[in-house]
DNA sequence: GCATTTAATAACTATCCAGTTACTTACTTG
DNA sequence: CAAGTAAGTAACTGGATAGTTATTAAATGC
């Protein structure tokens, strides 16, 4: 028999308003990436964060809303990796591979970004488009191709006329597809492409072919 | 006052199998594509396909059954239209270039395919892998790639060593990301790149790139 | 120290949705 | 042509799901 335990009657009230809404907020984009937008649940979300789902209406309003926070957060942080990436200011053909091999490794760690993008593409970017937040998220990465991609040209280790955009979508869908399309991808191939011995393989072969792809 | 018409008291019962069966299928293509597999419902596709909600259980048996007959309709499809392509067996050059523009043209033309593989890819190719169908349609272009490889590096035009996977992945990508991802490029770009001038862009950019990519 | 605001809870509602039951009507075949 | 089977319908069920109502309790501020 237990005592009487007051703290049981009416149990734990955090009231930690941060702490909480962070916790939806982590949980929301772990269940948005591994469900989609429609097969996430505001109970599961609620459960799986140990919050009353009423919660999740008091801080963000509406399933759809927390969707979007958790986009932008996701484009945030995606954006603060690529600003703190220093690039050979001197050296077009490392600062291209670095590049390549920081968008490798970086879909490698962590494919919740992969898995948003593809569902807000299934949706048409409705919801992404709404969001100024992102769109005032200007990418410095397109400038940086650019300026990689000019200086190569004048120096004649690349050739000329490339495209910023289209380098910069090439060498991200080199990546990007790889890791997006694992599992299909490794019923065709026949082997697991999320093991260490593949994975290094894909990221030899993605530098080599970006770097072959512009050379001179 | 309308008279006494026996053909609307028991409406139309059309009674044809095949053609129901396949109309079923069409729409649930169409909203499996469109909305995902969670997305998608039953009571939708019933009544876009005209069809009494009974009758995808009469012919599928459940939704996962119908989604899968889907996969393995748009997988019999797309292995249809490749081996319908003839490429040149004398000149390594053109037979890369033209399956790049072929891979390139079969996205541009219908997206159901992309879709429904990354709505299977984020459910890590569960349905896709049960399927004894699809696994037995082993594909022949990873086989004419390798072809293709061998003969260019025998003749110099094309790098040794490359390896027949990693380049098919490569090339597939370039042109799946663009129309898997095309809205939310579309933002970031700061174009539609649905008009036929950026798709006429970024077709030309792919094959060159392609190509650059494997040349000695 | 009292009033207001903010954080939190439990229980509810209306709707949706996969799948079913029970039945009818047309076609096929012995 | 009668019996059995295949194709079709309407109405229902149980469980999930987005969002709400009503209420309580802790923090804040005057």
């Amino acid at each position: 028999m237990n005592a009487v335990n007051p703290e049981t009657k009416k149990p734990r009230m955090e009231r930690d308003a941060v702490a909480t809404r962070a916790r939806i907020l982590n949980v929301a984009t772990r269940e948005f990436a591994r469900r989609g937008f429609e097969g996430a649940t505001t109970d599961d979300i609620a459960d799986k964060a140990h919050v009353n789902k009423r919660m999740i209406y008091h801080y963000f309003g509406s399933k759809e809303r927390l969707y979007l926070a958790v986009l932008e957060e996701a484009y945030a942080t995606a954006r603060h990796a690529e600003e703190k990436l220093k690039l050979d200011a001197d050296d077009p053909v490392s600062a291209l591979s670095r590049l390549a091999e920081f968008t490798f490794d970086s879909f490698a760690r962590d494919r919740t970004f992969i898995s948003l993008l593809n569902t807000e593409n299934r949706n048409e970017a409705k919801v992404l488009r709404k969001s100024e937040k992102i769109r005032a998220m200007n990418s410095t990465v397109l400038k940086a191709v650019d300026t990689i991609l000019r200086q190569g040209e004048a120096r004649g280790v690349f050739r000329s006329g490339l495209d910023a955009f289209q380098v910069w979508v090439s060498m991200v869908s080199l990546s990007y597809f790889y890791f997006s399309n694992i599992h299909t991808l490794s019923i065709v191939g026949g082997s697991r492409l999320s093991e260490a011995e593949a994975l290094a393989a894909r990221r030899r072969h993605v530098v080599d072919f970006v770097l072959a792809g512009v050379r001179a």
